[in-house]
DNA sequence: CAAGTCCTTTGACAAATGTCAAAAAATCAA
DNA sequence: TTGATTTTTTGACATTTGTCAAAGGACTTG
């Protein structure tokens, strides 16, 4: 729990009450490389804290991988929109290693959010934090040359290059996997 | 103030003080088409809800202008990275019509969201709808040909084909200006 | 170790899109 | 209205990237 108490103490906020109740309500949960933490058209009903381990998002596109998101030890995942709206979701969530994760229910983290309003606070600084990731992203994403989106993920990510698979990558950054393979043949 | 107040009263649940003690700090503003709300590499202190209008927010990439998105009435708008961090900023927001908005200051709306826990829990849903409507935008921008990108821009946001130029669509869909009105001229 | 599977690289070619330039159309201002 | 300015369309061609196919490596498992 080392990670999760780590993350949620850098806010500086929560009274010994509120760390209490919040990780009474988060529950440890391993994963082995290869499964499946969340899947399309299912009901996300939990949110995750990685405690270790990587993660990664995608979704079907003309029977292709789409590559969303990865995911690292000290961030949050869940399928976002399935999560909030608590309806079937698009996204399917992959352990690209073996992971130690944090689970806490939608209900529990409801009622946790309306009772504690510091929590709701941590919580509402999270969205805007990660919010900001995901602008980012977008930007990033319309980098015009395959050559750019792969160098700037390289510079900005080097874990993702490290660990995932060449059609992985080229999947995120919009490419082919012979055109990354081929980027990577001239660097 | 018709449009703020509905969108505030749709979550019914801020007393009559909340609500007293919001709009008491949002103030009104109009500016004409063409002026800026928001100019790069300066902070942005205020959030700005949109009454009326059309705006879009852009920045530039090897001195060409990338669209970010296009907001409409009832849109909260702001440069969100410049406003959460309050630094400087890389976009810029323009009025692409006659625009009457309603503007809160960054510190108004921190003291509002730490003494009303309401409007924090307003906010917080906000922030997860922003954040679910990013995702999105962020999925369709991967959609393979130029063409489908359009088609899909026409169905979802019609009102961004009718008035926006078709420079400023092409840029926000990741394709030449000439690329678009080629794929116009085969509708 | 060998066979099988999976992942990555390379090649040849096709398709999509970008670039530059000019014409046509629309908008604006006097 | 008319001339000027801006925006959109069209054409010719270059470049980038994708696709399909095959070969080369790496990894797994019996």
């Amino acid at each position: 729990m080392k990670k999760l108490t780590e993350t949620v103490n850098r806010f500086n906020i929560l009274s010994e009450d509120s760390l209490h109740s919040f990780f009474a309500k988060m529950s440890p949960v391993k994963i082995p490389k290869g499964s499946f933490l969340i899947k399309e058209n299912t009901t996300a009903n939990y949110l995750y804290f990685i405690e270790s381990g990587m993660l990664r998002s995608y979704y079907f596109a003309n029977n292709k991988e789409v590559t969303i998101s990865f995911s690292f030890s000290g961030d949050f995942i869940t399928s976002m929109s399935s999560f909030i709206k608590q309806g079937p979701g698009y996204e399917n969530i992959e352990a690209l290693e073996d992971c130690e994760l944090y689970q806490i229910h939608y209900k529990d983290l409801q009622s946790l959010l309306e009772n504690d309003k510091d929590l709701e606070h941590i919580y509402r600084i999270l969205l805007e934090q990660y919010y900001i990731k995901l602008e980012e992203q977008l930007i990033f994403s319309k980098f015009k040359t395959a050559k750019e989106r792969y160098l700037n993920l390289l510079k900005d990510n080097p874990q993702i290059i490290q660990k995932a698979s060449v059609g992985q990558i080229a999947s995120f950054l919009d490419m082919s996997l012979e055109t990354l393979s081929r980027i990577r043949a001239t660097i």
